[in-house]
DNA sequence: CTCCTATTGACCGAATTGGTCAACAGAAAT
DNA sequence: ATTTCTGTTGACCAATTCGGTCAATAGGAG
């Protein structure tokens, strides 16, 4: 991240990266406009390419910074020694949550990213994919107890089964959250509402 | 549908249909370029708003023309009065693969359709979900046998649980096909692969 | 009063947009 | 052979929007 943004106060900061962020996810990089950034973001145009180079710069700086950001946490608040596929997931989601929290668009915004292809960013984002994809992502999310599921189960497809309820617990919830403001929601009530879906499953899918 | 458009041949049709959806439910209404569609569609600008007064008019039309044809399916080849969940959703998903093998991007447009937003089309969209909505779509998917669920299981979180697997599948599948002609799609081992995990889910909650 | 730094927003050339229309191709009719 | 007609083309247009610049300002510090 460029310094001289670094100097600003934190609520100034972070109000530049969740407009910039909200725009990049709703509309992609090619149809996301600098002026609506900062119009969101209550600043003039001139002030964000002072502190950003250009629009590209913008873009994978804010994608390179919420990428790490989001992979410390999943390092550090996670119990990597836990195998238990509920316990694990039920651990990132409340992660989620707390990210969700100070930066409400930092989940769209990065999977949005994920299936952008600009021209303009293409080739740089696809590199930086990979790294993210490596760098043991895929394992935090297989590495899980199959020991537990009832004997004659699919495990792997059962696994599926219940990362897809996640989701579409997650998106459901989301939907729920359209309009709210981030004080109005309940997260603790949230994550409650969570563990009554993880119920059902455990108790259909565990011996 | 305009007469003068209904008058062309089939694929020709077809091909325009096809590339107006596809821009359509990858850029949103107002980013989709008509010079897109005509180039995608291999025709030339006159001649597309030959057949349509306009861009507005075009994505209505389509939109009407669509929702119209996905209902009618559902409501001719859906056996309503069998109530089982899972023989319900089957039957729904082989008719969305059907549609799905003559216009690709079908559901991709009518999703998309869902969350627009643009001052252009919203009222006269609005009105038209409005009436989607309750044509009896709701109650299609809700009009369920809860008797075969095992006794002590939360029979709705358990409904949204089986519908967002179904979602979780049909999401994967799609990313698979993602690049591949339609030929090269092998739809009955679609249906089969459905299958091994209605297993599971069925194995699990049903007595 | 003078610096100095942070910030502004009018402004620019370039690109893109939805939509038009004079012209054309070529089959059918005269 | 010539006219008519229908379907089709793509260069063109005014309007808008874009990313990015920069001379001008504000306002605190010295």
């Amino acid at each position: 991240m460029e310094p001289k943004f670094l100097a600003l106060e934190q609520e100034k900061q972070d109000r530049i990266l969740n407009a910039a962020m909200k725009e990049f996810a709703q509309n992609g990089y090619k149809n996301t406009s600098t002026n609506n950034i900062v119009k969101q973001a209550g600043i003039s145009k001139g002030l964000l390419f002072h502190y950003f180079t250009n629009k590209k710069e913008l873009y994978l700086t804010l994608y390179d910074y919420f990428v790490e950001l989001f992979l410390k946490e999943m390092q550090l608040k996670v119990d990597w020694e836990d195998k238990d596929i509920f316990s694990r997931h039920r651990q990132i989601a409340a992660l989620k949550i707390k990210l969700f929290h100070q930066y409400e668009h930092i989940f769209n915004f990065l999977n949005a990213a994920m299936s952008e292809d600009s021209r303009e960013v293409k080739s740089e984002l696809n590199s930086r994919k990979e790294k993210f994809i490596n760098h043991n992502y895929r394992e935090m999310l297989q590495d899980i107890d199959r020991s537990k599921f009832k004997e004659d189960l699919d495990v792997s497809r059962t696994i599926e089964i219940i990362i897809w309820s996640i989701e579409g617990f997650a998106y459901k919830q989301q939907a729920k959250f359209k309009g709210l403001s981030i004080e109005e929601i309940d997260l603790k009530e949230t994550l409650r509402e969570l563990d009554r879906y993880i119920e059902v499953l455990k108790y259909s899918f565990y011996k």
